[in-house]
DNA sequence: GGTAATGTTTCCAGCTACTGGAAAGTCAAC
DNA sequence: GTTGACTTTCCAGTAGCTGGAAACATTACC
């Protein structure tokens, strides 16, 4: 298979799968004769993971780990249960985070007429700490 | 004001504001004899406005752009919140993913016994598209 | 007045996770 | 045989800073 087919299987950029073997988070695949990537199955399969982890929100390091611990036939499922749970954790703080941010926003514009006059409560909202809150 | 004392005002390190001004957010400060950068209340103003817009996740474009609305008197409260409400719905579209990845990951967490043996579901869940949902 | 600590300057490099583009080689089709 | 699609490497750039080095300025303290 060649490098754009497994990058269609694996539902990423030709480009990032390249990069994902120069950053060493898979192995280089092997090559053709004139030089050319091959990829299998296994190869396409790992992508998928790794596309699936960032897809959550995992980082390059994360995905290393998981990918890891994808590939040890050994691993205990309260390995990944506890990377999973600290990124469940990450995710509920930036909820909590983006809702005050909306509700802050929202209320920011309900108050703005939004005609053509000067006068902007957003403008003055961002402009002091407390200002419209 | 030097620079330490206008960025703890302002609330922005150091190299930030410098960074701001670096890349013509800001204007450039007026400087000492010896070089060194001088700051009046208006500059630490702006400075505030800014950190305030980038909290709230605007771009460094959109600060741009909110500044010069900021800095205008004859601005239109319509113009604001044209970019405030695009901000919003930004915010809104984010908190949808967040919460469909916030479920999928609780859900494979859930169904993860987390105990010292192989089997893992999100593992399992990961590596397929569909896998565990 | 000396000196040590702290503050400031510039410049350059690096971070995350890619992405775009150039130049050159390879492969398949007609 | 030549056109067009695909692949290779390498280098640079994106956003928004952040860290560090080396040199100069200012302030504090004795």
């Amino acid at each position: 298979m060649n490098i754009s087919t497994a990058s269609r299987a694996a539902g990423l950029p030709v480009k990032t799968v390249r990069y994902y073997a120069d950053i060493g988070l898979v192995s280089a695949p092997s090559r053709t004769d004139s030089g050319y990537r091959t990829y299998d199955d296994g190869a396409v399969r790992k992508l998928v993971f790794i596309r699936r982890a960032r897809e959550f929100g995992f980082s390059i390091d994360e995905c290393r780990e998981l990918l890891s611990l994808y590939e040890d036939q050994h691993r205990s499922s309260a390995d990944v249960k506890r990377i999973a749970a600290k990124r469940l954790d990450e995710i509920a703080e930036k909820q909590r985070e983006l809702q005050s941010l909306h509700d802050e926003l929202a209320h920011l514009i309900d108050a703005c007429r939004g005609d053509d006059r000067p006068d902007c409560p957003i403008i003055d909202g961002l402009g002091n700490r407390y200002g419209g809150l």
